[in-house]
Formats: structure tokens, C-alpha cells, sequence
DNA sequence: AAGCCTAATATTGTCAACAATCCTAAAGTA
DNA sequence: TACTTTAGGATTGTTGACAATATTAGGCTT
């Protein structure tokens, strides 16, 4: 995500890559005050180049900065992560939407086609939430890339996905939602195909309505805790 | 926008204003190229906080940056113009959905306070494309705050506005736009004091869809040249 | 015993020198 | 004359040392 065209990969873009991946892996986890040492010595960088890399992940929102006191990783509560959702539910229709007027009939095959991939690994990886939440992310991947409005794939792949994605893990399993959100995806796909960008709009803002009260569900329930 | 609980005033943090103002207001125009020793000397900075500062403002889109070959302030096409509009359409209908639900009723009297100030405003510096520019800003501003949606209002205030602040001395003064925009502003406000989130976000993407359509008049007119 | 103040420590913020890379301009060749 | 090549200069990227500040632990007072 780091502009994909710069030719030359500064040590400052390596320690962004390092802390965002690790953000969202969980390795470093929502809370988790660090030290700048501690991150220098584990990936082996200089003190500079991550303090750029910190406050490029600060205003990204993945990070909080108190000057003097140090970095931790941003923390959601319940109600910020559901807002979360509800912003993605019109960034995301709106997506969609210009998708369905805009991608490439191949752009359209491909996407298909990742479906069908999609779907062979939810059968063979069964209740492996991992994959399935890359097959998700895969998908609404390719749809913030579809809408070749850049900004609104650059807030999105740059900012909401991957605050999600430090979540995914605690609130992925819930018993025969894969097959159901695969479902959805098809419709929606089958929307764009049609190039009926109103009804992509609706069926994405539907989609990420369930994936909400899904777990707006499981916080009640104390399932999940944050 | 820079953390408001933050007590010390960072040397970066002072450069990321300076910055973040400078390109706002124009005095670093679009497609500028930058040195960092031209910025350092401009506003008394060394180049490490400089720096911090600049990679900031690239997370944010401010700013495009090429290893070893410098920075430059991000020059939108008048298609990516446009595109910036309909991501305010469907972010700023849910602000305002969610004002609607949330605000308190002293906020929503204060914003019916502002819009009278605005209406004078309008009235005394007729034509002055700047204040009624701010007043709109100011408008736009209190419904994203008023949301209570932290990351929506860190993505309005944070991101979009700036983008659309860069833009707005050129293309402001359309004759009779600002009564008409007031007009908008006022309707919105009475379904917010309503608690009627539906309309108030029906008529606030409406008006931002107004505005977008203003825009690409001046565009096909060639009068906006970007 | 609890709370406040003080000082030591560790961590962050800042700086200036060094190394690596790109851009430009001059020279040479087709 | 126009294009390619190469060397120089200028600018960016990186580093490690230095300064400033918040935290924490310890002692003191109430």
C-alpha cells in the first residue's frame, strides 16, 4: 500500500510495513504501549526513519502520540468499532457503485473468479477464520480498486480496512455466516456484471449492515470483549 | 486537528501546521515542488521534525513524495476534484444522520446561532468568496463533530476538508450560490432539530450534490482550469 | 497510613554531520 | 542537429550524539 510506484523502498517505508503488519496481526496489540528502543531493536531500525514511520501511522489513526510519554497502539471501543461499520457501509455502497460503472469486463471475470476460489476455501479450510477473512478482505479489495476513485480507495484500503483487520481475529467465527457472506458477494458481483451501479450500492450497504448486527449481536451477548 | 489533548507543542507538530495551513491557504500551491532546506529556512524548522512532518501530511494526501527526488504538494485533477465530492456525499449524509440522533439541543441551537451569523456575513461582504467559504466550512465542520463518530470527523476534518479547502479560492463565487447554499444549510438544520436523520441526510447529500454539480458546470464551462 | 513533593532515571524530542541517490548539464557521437 | 552518456552537484535518506520532558520511586509531611 505503500505507493507501489516508488522504485526505491526507504528504510522509513519498511518500518511502516513492519509496525502496520504487525498492528494488524495482533503482535502488537490495541493498548500495547511501546517503547521506540524496544521497536528499533525488533526490526532492526534506526530511530529516525521509525519516528517518520510513527507519525505516518498516527495520522492514519492506527497509533496515539502523547508528546514525551510515548506511542501505544490505538484501542476501539465497542461503539467506535461499530461506528467503524457504519462508515464503511456508505464508503463501501458508494464503491460498489461507481465499480459497477467502471470496472473492466476482466476486472469483472477476475473477480468471479475469486469467488469461486473463495468459496473452495471455506470448504476445505472449514471454520479457519483466517483465510476467510482474507478472502473477504480480497473481495472488498478489489471493489475499492474497482471504483477507480482514488481517494475513496486510498481511505479505504489506507485507513478503515486495516482498523478492522486488527479486529478480525477476536469476532471472525460465527457459525454459517462464511456461506451467507459468500452469498452476498455474488449478488453483488452479479449487480456490478449487470452494470446496475444502484443495486450494487444497495446490496454492499446491506452486506455491511449484516456484518454490523452480526457484531453489535455478539457484544451483547459479551461474546466479544473489548 | 493535531490532538487537542496533547499539552507540549511539538517542533514537528508546530511544522505539520505551518505546513498544513500554508498549502491550505495557497501559499504552496498545487504541483509545487518542495526542498526540505526551502521549508526549513521558510519556517525556522531543522529537517528532522521537518520530516516527521512531511510524512504526515503524504498519509494524509497532501502531499506526494518520491525517494530521493523530493516532495510536492498534490495537484488533483478535475476529475479527482469531482470524485472528492462524492465521497462528501455519502460521508457527510451520515454525519448529518447521525447529528440528527446525537446532537445535543444547545449545539443545535449554536449551529442555528452560526447560520444567522453567516446570513450577515453574506449580506456585508457580498461577493467576498472567503468568509463565505469559512462560514460554509464552519457549517460542515459542527455537523461532522456533531456526529459523535470520532473516526468520521477525523476522516472530514482530517482528510477531505483540507482537500477541498485547496481548491476553494478558485472556485467560489458563483452569483447567487451562497443564499441558495445558506437556504440548504438552514433545511438541514430543521430536520437535525427535528431528530429527523433520514432527511437531514437526504438533504445534506443532496446539497453536497449541488455543490458537485456547480463544480463541473465551471469545469465543462472551462472557467475552473485544473 | 495516605497523600504530596522531590529527585533520579528512562524515554522522547532535537540536532548536525555523513552516506546514498537522483537530477542536470556538459561533452561526445551518430 | 539531436540523442546518448557521463560526471558533477545538489538534495534526500540515515545515523548517532545531545537536550528536554514525563514517569516513577522514594522520602517526607500531615
Amino acid at each position: 500500500m505503500t505507493d507501489s510506484t516508488s522504485q526505491t523502498y526507504t528504510r522509513a517505508d519498511e518500518a511502516f510495513d513492519c509496525l502496520q503488519t504487525a498492528i494488524v496481526k495482533g503482535d502488537l496489540a490495541p493498548g500495547d504501549k511501546i517503547g521506540e528502543l524496544d521497536l528499533c531493536s525488533r526490526f532492526e531500525l534506526t530511530r529516525g526513519p521509525l519516528r517518520e514511520a510513527l507519525g505516518r501511522l498516527e495520522s492514519r489513526g492506527l497509533l496515539v502520540r502523547r508528546p514525551h510519554a510515548g506511542v501505544k497502539v490505538v484501542s476501539l471501543s465497542a461503539s467506535e468499532l461499530v461506528e467503524l461499520y457504519r462508515i464503511r457501509e456508505v464508503m463501501e455502497g458508494l464503491a460498489a457503485r461507481q465499480a459497477a460503472e467502471r470496472m473492466t469486463d476482466q476486472e469483472i471475470a477476475d473477480l468471479q473468479a475469486t469467488l469461486d476460489a473463495h468459496e473452495t476455501m471455506i470448504d476445505e479450510a472449514q471454520g479457519q477464520a483466517y483465510y476467510q477473512a482474507e478472502g473477504d478482505y480480497d473481495f472488498h479489495h478489489r471493489i475499492a480498486t474497482g471504483s477507480r476513485n482514488i481517494k475513496l480507495a486510498q481511505m479505504l484500503l489506507g485507513d478503515l480496512y486495516y482498523m478492522v483487520r486488527m479486529y478480525r481475529y477476536r469476532l471472525s467465527t460465527s457459525a454459517g455466516r462464511p456461506h451467507r457472506a459468500l452469498g452476498e458477494h455474488r449478488r453483488i458481483v452479479e449487480a456490478i456484471a449487470q452494470r446496475d451501479g444502484e443495486l450494487a450500492e444497495f446490496l454492499m450497504k446491506r452486506h455491511i449492515n449484516a456484518a454490523r448486527k452480526n457484531i453489535e449481536k455478539k457484544i451483547q451477548e459479551g461474546v466479544l470483549t473489548i
